[in-house]
DNA sequence: ACAGATAAAGAACAACGTTCTATAGGGAGC
DNA sequence: GCTCCCTATAGAACGTTGTTCTTTATCTGT
C-alpha cells in the first residue's frame, strides 16, 4: 500500500516469467492432475499475472504444449541413457527407464499421450514425439544387427515395444492394474514380447 | 410464441430425456472430441434444457462415467463375442475384436482410460472395467488349460496381454503410429506375445 | 377434478480461458 | 544522468463453461 493509499503494483523480472509458469504448471500438474492446469492457477503459483502464460506461451494449451515436448525430450534421455555394452540389454534397459519416468511423472506421462488427441501440435512438438521414438528404433535396429532380434523393419519392431510399453505403465499409472508384482509384471511381459521379437529365453 | 408474445415453454416428456442426453453425448463426443462435450451443447443436442444433465445423470461428470461404463460393456462383449471352438483362436479372436471396438468408437474409447486418472468413479463403474477384465482372463485361464499357452497366473497373463493392446490401440487412435500396415503391426505384436507366453507359432 | 411432489425449462452465479486497458521496466539517444 | 518510447507486465473486463437457483409444467395419488 502507498501512502496515498493506492495499491502499489508489483512486477516480476521479465526473465524470470517463463521459467516461473512454466515449473509452477509443471509443479501443480503432478500434484493435482490436469484440473490443477488453470491459467489462474498456475500464475498464483508462479507469483505472476495470468497474462504472463499469454505473453511466454501464447495461451493455456501453448503451456500445455510445453509440457508435452518437456515430457517427450525427457523421455527420450530415458531410453538413450543405458549404456550397456550388449545391445538386447541395452535395449531392455531402456525400456525399464521408460516406466521409471512414467511412475516418477504420472501426470505429465498421461498429458503427453492424452494431449495427442486433443491438442493441435506443432511439427516442431510432434518431432520430439517422434525423436523419442527414433530413439527406441535405433536400439532395436543395434540389437537386430547383433543378432539378437530377428531381422524385421525395425520400425514395426519398435512400435510393438512401444505399444506394449506404453499400454502397460498407462494402465499402472491409472491403477488399472491387476497383477501382485507391477514392477515383475512389466519386466515379464517385456521378455515375453523380446522372446517373441527373436530373442533368447531372458 | 403465445398470443400475448410470452414464449410458450416446451417440455420434454420425462421417460426421453436421459436417452437423449446420452446419444447426444455419444454422438458429440466422436464427432467433435473431449471439447465438444460440454453441458449446453449437449442439452442443444438432445433438445432439453441444460439441467436435465443434472436431474439425470447428477454431473457433467456423472454422465461422463455413464459414457465410460456403456464404454467399458460394449468392450467387454466385444472380447467375449468370439465363438471360435479352439481356445487360443478364440482368445485371440477377441483381442482383434478389442481393436475393431477401440477404431470404431475413439474417443469413446480414450476418454474410457483418460477418466479413470481424472474422475472420482464409483465403485459401480470401476466394477465395469474390471469385468471387461475378467472375461479376458477367463479367456486365457481356458487356453492355458487346453495347453495352448504355458501355465501361469492367468491374471498376470491377462494384464500383459491387456496392456500390450491397449498401448497398441491408444497409439494408434492417437495417430502416433509409424508402422505401414497397422493392422498387420497389431496382429504381429500380438502373435510375438502369444508365442513368447507359450503359444505355438503362428 | 384437485393438490402436492417432482422434474423440466429458464435465469443467475462463480470460475474458467482469453482479450483489453493501465502501468512499469528496459533500452536507446542525447 | 535524464528523457522518451517501446514492450511486456499487472489488473480488469468479457464470453463461455459447469453448476445452482427460481419458475413452471408434468405426473401421481386421492
Amino acid at each position: 500500500m502507498s501512502a496515498k493509499g493506492k495499491a502499489v503494483r508489483t512486477r516480476t523480472s521479465s526473465t524470470e516469467i517463463g521459467d516461473s509458469i512454466f515449473d509452477g504448471a509443471l509443479d501443480l500438474l503432478e500434484e493435482q492432475g490436469p484440473a490443477g492446469l488453470t491459467v489462474r492457477g498456475v500464475a498464483i503459483r508462479a507469483g505472476v499475472a495470468p497474462m504472463g502464460v499469454y505473453s511466454r506461451f501464447g495461451s493455456k494449451d501453448g503451456l500445455i504444449e510445453a509440457l508435452f515436448v518437456h515430457g517427450f525430450t525427457t523421455l527420450q534421455d530415458a531410453i538413450d541413457s543405458p549404456t550397456e555394452p550388449d545391445p538386447l540389454n541395452r535395449l531392455r534397459a531402456g525400456c525399464l527407464a521408460y516406466r521409471h519416468f512414467a511412475l516418477s511423472h504420472p501426470q505429465l506421462y498421461h498429458l503427453m499421450f492424452a494431449q495427442m488427441m486433443v491438442l493441435q501440435l506443432s511439427e516442431e512438438s510432434l518431432e520430439s514425439a517422434r525423436h523419442s521414438f527414433a530413439t527406441l528404433t535405433e536400439r532395436v535396429s543395434t540389437a537386430m544387427h547383433a543378432g539378437e532380434l530377428r531381422s524385421a523393419d525395425p520400425v514395426e519392431v519398435a512400435q510393438q515395444i512401444w505399444s506394449a510399453m506404453h499400454g502397460a505403465v498407462s494402465l499402472e499409472i491409472a491403477d488399472v492394474h491387476f497383477a501382485i508384482d507391477r514392477e515383475a509384471s512389466y519386466a515379464s511381459m517385456l521378455d515375453a514380447l523380446l522372446h517373441g521379437l527373436g530373442a533368447a529365453t531372458r
